[in-house]
DNA sequence: CCTACCGATCGGTAGG
DNA sequence: CCTACCGATCGGTAGG
């Protein structure tokens, strides 16, 4: 009969992943090490390839499961109900929700998407392509006058991303603005923002 | 008599820290290696440890230009006439402008900051608090209402930061919306997004 | 004794 | 789950 897996299986291999994610969040992919990620984990470095085969697999590892939260995400919004802006503020709260509780993955998804190999990295592009969809139906809902242009309004669903994307580089939860706080700040200036919108 | 400097010298320059500056834009400092850039110099190693005393140097140059070009925008803001609506708008473009014709080194500066030794690191972070800085000012003209809660202020500088910075993962000039229509937006998103602010 | 550059190779460390 | 290693490539430097 095979030997059980151990029972702390799960357990160790989400543990390897979340350091993982702090360590490529914090060096980049490129910069961080597989022994590094080893002594962090007070371990070796044949004990995290007996988890992951290799170093783009835990890379990949890292992403998956965090563009499958910010997909749930919109997914559950499409079959919600509620008003255009009432829908948006809501969208943005829960992203800065999500960004906050996984900010190492928010960062290595945003920074490193590069160094996975193609066939890893087309899957989570178009997960993420189905999110900038998403963004996009709903700025369309929220300014009617920007979806007679698509690519003004793809380009105002990217400035919003690059808002809410970019706070992964500066914005600490527990600084003096809450990530309440923040949503509601950046929910203002895209549903104001985008209220004077006239065509060309 | 001292063998004069060879006359291409300044050139030669140039052209290594352009040619790393795409190489660190596509695949990241810690990915890039001397070999591969001296490899699309068409020339040795030794040649860029000519030019540049470490791959760190090398990276600094790539940044520090561009950081003073940055402020340079600034700066020449800070001694011009207009309303703040209009000073907002004009730096925006100025931003979007400089972005598009150094979309490389722009890319490089947001990304591989921590790859700098400290004091490199640190000279470039301070004049990166100056172009932020002036920001809040701006913002603050144009919404008196946000700069009496300075750390509200802060965040929408951070907000609008990410706006314009994020295009460096996305924007292609070439593409359908052309730098000063994509500016235009951006503009129109803050000054119209700040408008209704109310303090909370 | 300077600057400009080459082919070859250094000591260390990467992922595996 | 560890120690002991590998082929390769890293940033950087030697002699000429």
């Amino acid at each position: 009969m095979a030997r059980t897996r151990a029972a702390d299986y799960d357990e160790r291999r989400e543990a390897i992943v979340e350091k993982a994610a702090e360590l490529f969040a914090d060096k980049g992919f490129e910069g961080a090490s597989i022994s590094g990620l080893a002594a962090a984990c007070n371990t070796s470095k044949s004990l995290i390839y007996h988890y992951y085969t290799s170093k783009e697999e835990l890379l990949y590892a890292v992403m998956s499961s965090h563009i499958d939260d910010l997909l749930d995400a919109v997914n559950n919004l499409a079959i919600a109900q509620g008003k255009p802006a009432e829908r948006m503020s809501a969208l943005i709260h829960e992203f800065m929700s999500i960004y906050v509780g996984a900010a190492a993955r928010q960062k290595v998804l945003l920074n490193d998407l590069r160094s996975l190999p193609d066939d890893r990295r087309s899957e989570i592009v178009l997960k993420q392509r189905s999110v900038i969809s998403a963004m996009d139906r709903l700025l369309a809902g929220v300014q009617p006058a920007l979806a007679k242009d698509k690519h003004r309004l793809r380009a105002a669903t990217m400035l919003v991303f690059g808002m809410i994307n970019w706070t992964s580089n500066w914005y600490r939860p527990k600084g003096p603005v809450s990530p309440d706080e923040l949503a509601t700040l950046a929910t203002a200036l895209i549903l104001d923002g985008t209220k004077g919108y006239k065509d060309p």
